[in-house]
DNA sequence: CATAACATGTTATAACATAACACTATCAGT
DNA sequence: ACTGATAGTGTTATGTTATAACATGTTATG
């Protein structure tokens, strides 16, 4: 496995910044190999293609977008081969959805169970996924009078800096 | 306007606690109404009714929901309708949209600037809109690295108290 | 009353998602 | 290897959510 470039004080997460991608997406692809294995899950090329298709550009897609990213490379391309692949890898925590795009992305903080947060610049529809403590999103509280909270969606909409550096000009 | 009844130390506001929905009723279309008044805004009778759809009974509903009880009332019932208004009252802060339903819901705490939070049964799916103040929910920090957040999604889902007890009996 | 703006109505279609069933591959136990 | 069970993929059809584009009506203003 490459070795970890870690970039520590960084609050948003790589989308924003550059890194080595290759590096990146070499990682990415080891993590959910050792995943599946150790879990006994198949990572059939339908899974891994799709879940190539998310991390290459680290950008959310719509269904309909991967399908025809499946398409293109000799897959079936109906509706349901998409949602199935997604909420596999979603149950399993390596894609999520990104509800105000309906969207999906893959996971950029895999192997440790996490509430993902994410931070989408509606200009140029990057979208990061944030570290709930180091964002200073102090997402407290999973317990709210009772209410026994299983899963979160937390989304921040807004523009990215180059994005708005762009429109000063 | 009917005098408020104020519930302290509440975390979970009046959708999963009894209240007297009367005036809770009738308080939040006062409300709406001067809102309108002050801003010279048209509160059509389409307005209100959806916005009466809506909080009658702090349920949230789709869009083709609304569009048939709008039906049943008279009104039109293409789509293009209910989106329009639902966009109008959106912008104003008196319905939001739950992303995790694709549904909509009338503010619990409409003429304060908010960022809402919401508490989803995914059994009775009953919504609370929660303060963020009062829930324990400290969700802090609106720049993320230097990203100007202007609109965030906040939605927890679990089960509530009602539902989690009449599953263990 | 002209006219600009706002609001509503209508038709058509786009975009997103799932149901139901058929077929194939993989794996366990015999 | 045969058998049945489970998991994965393929296919068709349909359901659900949302918007584009344009027509008509309504309201405020000069
Ligand atoms: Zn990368
Ligand atoms: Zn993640
Ligand atoms: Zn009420
Ligand atoms: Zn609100």
């Amino acid at each position: 496995m490459a070795k970890k470039k870690k970039r520590e004080g960084k609050t948003t997460s790589k989308i924003f910044d550059d890194h080595d991608h290759g590096i990146c997406f070499d990682d990415a692809i080891d993590q959910i190999e050792n995943y599946f294995l150790k879990k006994n899950l198949q990572f059939t090329p339908l899974r891994r293609k799709v879940f190539e298709i998310l991390i290459r550009d680290h950008k959310p897609l719509g269904a309909y977008e991967i399908l025809e990213a499946l398409g293109r490379d000799g897959f079936s391309s109906s509706p349901p081969i998409a949602y199935r692949v997604l909420d596999f890898l979603m149950e399993h925590g390596f894609v999520h959805k990104i509800q105000g795009l309906n969207a999906f992305i893959a996971c950029s903080h895999p192997n440790h169970s996490h509430s993902p947060a994410f931070v989408i610049c509606r200009k140029c529809e990057k979208v990061a996924e944030v570290d709930e403590k180091k964002s200073g999103i102090s997402f407290a509280s999973p317990n709210i009078d009772n209410f026994e909270v299983e899963k979160t969606t937390v989304e921040m909409t807004g523009v990215c800096t180059t994005c708005s550096r762009a429109a000063t000009i």
